[in-house]
DNA sequence: CATGAATGAGTGTTCATTCAT
DNA sequence: CATGAATGAACACTCATTCAT
């Protein structure tokens, strides 16, 4: 039997070229899976490997410690939806409290109820110890997510239907409970009793009821520093 | 010169009484400062007892294991300080949206601002890892928390002076941009450029302002499901 | 108050007198309950103190090792019963083979269902660590207990009524397997199925009839070597 | 020089399957050593390692545990040479007695001579602290090895050879002797002095005369009680 | 490029032993 | 004499990382 060389080398190209796209990926993928389920101290490189369908050793020869193989997750599955949002926002023509609900509402199905919504999670949890990720992570992430938030606030601001407000921390007064959900969804509320469960969808529209309307019946009245703004 | 039996005996009984007293509490300064700063699965219980200045079998003399450590350093750091919280407001006399934009500034001065308020981080991060910590933070800590929010909530609705509501969500309104606060400050907010820098105290301030009164110009006109409360 | 330093020193005194005596006895019967019921390694001296009704550092105060102790035990343990075996054998007047039977039953329910037969399986696990102890016991209980069993064997050839024997062999047909009743009893015996379990009576009437009368039916049938003695 | 690619790879395989069926057998043969030297407890797996010149690491590699490293060292030195006698005995054509005796004398010479049988002195030392080692010693090691005895037994009693018996003290009759042989040979045997040393064939030569003639002269005139069976 | 056998520094935890009081 | 707090050397077992093939 021969084999011709021209034959093996072809073959071999194809299959490189075709590998170094995929091996990461199939490896981000698993990893990604499994940081979300137990968390990186937790999540055991082996397994990852394995459910990569590679050996360990492979693995390392992609990414050089399970730091960066973290790291690069994390990168790689922050693929920002935020353009779509941002045109969404755009193309809407209705009261900026009812697109501020629905975008809360949207954001929860695309984002929050998937399992991407772990990376969130994952990197509040380790930030202190991947610094340069929290630094990716808030301006690749959270600084996009305020932007688009404070475009609706502004809106409405603007229409004369919100509030003149501090938009820093306005911005803050929307982000803060969707932040909390997808926390607790991750953590506290995967082993809480009846009386703490969660409904996300009850629980979006309860925010929004409560950071809409606000709590009091009075309006005005519970004011603590009425007029005053905040630098 | 003279020493008294009975002063030496005092002394005797001074130090020894310290003594006891104060191994466990240095175990617990260490262990706070460790946990917060590494996580619980990164600190090592070497580490912990280095700190205090004793070996390895000493804390285990003290606590059992490291779960039980952990344990006791939630009780000492978070869960003691609730019949203090639980009497204040019993005391206050004043309406309850002052109540509670008051609680909310007491709560950071007294434990978010804390090394203290890491704990809630770490336990949200490893909850998932550790199933008994979490189970038993939620039930000492949470819970308690809830109660009392609860219990400020109940007593503005009871007065007319919040609009009924559904007070499990109510909570919630609540308990998320504090614990959202908390995580800021202990994952990203560390690293948070200019842009996205907290202040604690405008913050709280923001939210109440956001929480008791709404962010829209005219009340009610938000509302998407006028006159349907969530089962 | 007044405290004479007479009295004192008399209560003093008293009290040094008993304890000398009382607490290296009362140390050692709960080492020896200990020894028996986990083994040596498996015994803490913090319990052995305990169950003593002392502290952990009053126990090296007499026994300056863990493997002292033990030593201590044993030899303790080993208060011969033998010498009143003796005379109950001399006293014996009917044939051999009663004799030796009765011999077994009695030596069963006097030191082999007592934990101190527990202390003959201490010696056999452990010899290989203490081999002092080995010495010990084989001079101190192994070597008058074969000869005990001797003089009934003997006594029996004497009168004919079991046939000439090798001795030095003989002692341990009867001696093995009363050896091994005890260290089944005191190690795989307590976790034994039905399928495996003594009756120690039983056991002992079927090992003396075996030994007594043989298996075979034909007498003298079986003979590997008929006619040979061993040297 | 030159290599034929074909060499090579018959050397790699041969290598590599050299490899992996021997490191656990280099292991295996180190276990044995020190499990029989210093017992279950007290053999430490670094040491094992380390005599079997691997790491640490390594030995976990193949043995999830010290308890299956054990349970392996049982199943290879014990449990595995019962198919062998089985068929030993069923090839065998000559009366129960011959068998039963050759029977003693090739179990002693294959395993209660070697180093093998420092097991089962090691289980009945430690079974209590090891149940599950103990239970697994049970049904892989002394069931099997009971049945194998009961076979040559109801040989000898079908054929009219021996006497009626009840089986299962008749199997004890055999065990005891040959257990009390291991355990002497493993613990009090090595300090024996010379009056209480033992020539293993001599003394099993010795044993098998007794089982099978008796020690009485007169046949039957010792019986306890004539006729009657144990339930 | 891919493998997986091998590594060895660390984990939490235990416990015989010491020693200041 | 008696105590019990303190020790630290082990222990079984883990797992990220390496490297010869």
């Amino acid at each position: 039997m021969i084999v011709t060389p021209a034959n093996d080398r072809s073959n071999d190209h194809a299959r490189r070229a075709r590998r170094k796209q995929d091996r990461p990926s199939e490896l981000l993928g698993a990893a990604l899976e499994l940081f979300v389920e137990k968390g990186f101290a937790a999540t055991r490189v082996e397994e990852v490997a394995r459910r990569a369908g590679v050996s360990k050793g492979t693995l390392f020869l992609y990414y050089e410690s399970k730091d960066e193989l973290f790291k690069a997750v994390v990168r790689e599955s922050v693929a920002s939806r935020y353009p779509e949002w941002s045109s969404e926002i755009d193309a809407f023509t209705g009261p900026a409290s009812v697109l501020l609900r629905n975008s809360m509402h949207v954001w929860w199905s695309r984002y929050g109820a998937t399992r991407a919504s772990g990376i969130s999670k994952l990197v509040m949890s380790e930030a202190n110890n991947f610094p340069e990720l929290a630094l990716f992570y808030q301006s690749e992430v959270i600084e996009p997510g305020r932007a688009l938030i404070r475009r609706i606030l502004q809106r409405g601001v603007d229409s004369g239907e919100f509030k003149p407000m501090d938009m820093h921390y306005g911005v803050f007064a929307v982000l803060a409970p969707m932040i909390f959900l997808v926390m607790w969804k991750h953590s506290l509320g995967s082993c809480a009793g009846d009386s703490s469960r969660i409904v996300a969808e009850h629980y979006i529209e309860a925010q929004m009821d409560t950071i809409l309307g606000g709590l009091c019946a009075q309006p005005a009245a519970h004011a603590h520093h009425e007029g005053q703004g905040r630098s």
